[in-house]
DNA sequence: TCTTTAGTAATGGTCGAACCATTTAACTCC
DNA sequence: GGAGTTAAATGGTTCGACCATTACTAAAGA
């Protein structure tokens, strides 16, 4: 009941435009890549003046439908699908601390688990070879101990965001780039790497990796979510992280409805 | 790498009042409920025009971090948490046909299954006592057949929100809702209920709650993805629903990278 | 002829002042 | 004391002007 209606502020008209346009794009009248009129000639199309239609605009760059180039031959320029968005929005909640480490560690388990384990019936053989090339690289990074640490990190990422493609649902990939993004931040700040460390995840990655290309579904999963539990477990035993981020893991903080 | 750094568009004033304020309500210095000063009073604030401070005020509530109200006494209002907009964002993405139904429906099965099996360790008696209370409500409204059946749609979710609140975790809260309130969206337009359906449903909701309630994180996680499943059974076997939207079951559409 | 450079026009970004529409609160009148 | 009226504050809109950036073009120079 909530969420059928809309509120009805039609005084507004910028809002009126936001509409059309945006109709526009969903019903495919106007497709990724085409440029919109200019502002000066849109507000003689709407009727309005420029400074609200560029109101309007505003609202559609922020809801990621149109980017505006500037100077000539500039404009705005309708965008591909607003992925970028939903990141966006779930990341102002977790800065709001409505979210803390503990709450996206946990999340991004149970979905690190279920990529794995559907990932293990669709990966094609392509796909296994081109995890294993990423597996290879992080192995040389590796090798060459700390000092590539970020290097090792991006192709964790990269193959993390590869087994979320190979499920072919666009709902894991959004949302695994989303909660790794997140998380990552706070690891980059507390979580110094060490050999250890770097071994035992590089162990987890090809062996996710194989159990991926064995088909082995539930071994697959239940190491993805081992993985996520071990960058909680080196943060707990981590001094800065501790101390630093209190509140970070003070767990169980409850929404406002 | 790509997300570490953010558009240096730095010529856009606008975008430097909507930073300004916005951190502003992440650090806490404004909270929920907090009245920015009137239009005319931050122009002057942050010595800008009140057509470019508008623009920026428009962003922030496109954001939902404000809602502005008419009249004197009116203005800026800090909103709550922005959960609306991690929906609204989802659902232009849906309405891109980048998701379709059958990846909306496979992921929330994964995270019913996760959260009902989460639920299973944490719910309190009272949590429990509040399950089956709704529970029952379900029961009454199926007594009376499909007329109520809006009513047990309503109840139906209430008790999924339920269990996601019982975890603790407003991840599963927020992308729960999100998920759910998209797909409802189709089903109700269509998947016509019937008396049979109504029972099957009320039989799951019936069972997970008592798996939750014997600590049975095993079952109450399986039958809360079959109880997901079956609704999109039903849709494949309904004529309206194959013919109407064919387009959503179209399945594995790659995300545009 | 090719390259460089200066100029020019289109386009988004900003500014200021004015007016309109809505809402609240105070005030007047009965 | 209640109902209607008025006034002021505030967001919404409009207009006109100017600035900053950019792509294209033509002129100048090698």
């Amino acid at each position: 009941m909530i969420r059928m209606f809309r509120a009805a502020k039609q005084n507004r008209i910028f809002q009126d435009v936001v509409e059309q346009i945006e109709k526009a794009i969903v019903d495919g009248k106007l497709q990724a890549g085409d440029t919109l009129p200019s502002e000066r000639d849109l507000k003689e199309l709407f009727q309005t003046s420029r400074g609200t239609l560029r109101e309007a605009l505003r609202v559609l760059e922020q809801k990621g439908l149109i980017e505006i180039k500037l100077g000539v031959g500039g404009g705005s320029v309708v965008k591909a699908a607003p992925m970028q968005q939903v990141c966006d929005s779930l990341d102002l909640l977790v800065r709001f601390q409505q979210i803390s480490l503990v709450h996206l560690a946990e999340f991004r388990e149970g979905i690190e688990g279920i990529v794995a384990a559907t990932a293990c019936g669709r990966a094609t053989r392509r796909d296994i070879a081109a995890l294993e090339k990423l597996v290879e690289k992080a192995r040389s990074y590796v090798a060459k101990g700390v000092s590539q640490s970020r290097r090792f990190v991006e192709i964790d990422k990269q193959i993390h965001q590869a087994l979320a493609r190979i499920t072919g649902n666009p709902m894991y990939i959004v949302i695994h780039q989303m909660v790794h993004d997140n998380i990552q931040r706070y690891y980059e700040r507390f979580l110094p790497w060490t050999e250890a460390m770097l071994q035992e995840n590089f162990d987890d990655l090809y062996n996710i990796v194989a159990f991926v290309k064995k088909g082995d579904a539930e071994q697959a999963s239940d190491l993805a979510r081992r993985h996520v539990q071990r960058f909680s477990e080196h943060m707990m035993e981590n001094e800065a992280g501790k101390t630093a981020l209190p509140k970070i893991f003070d767990g169980q903080a409850q929404p406002s409805q």
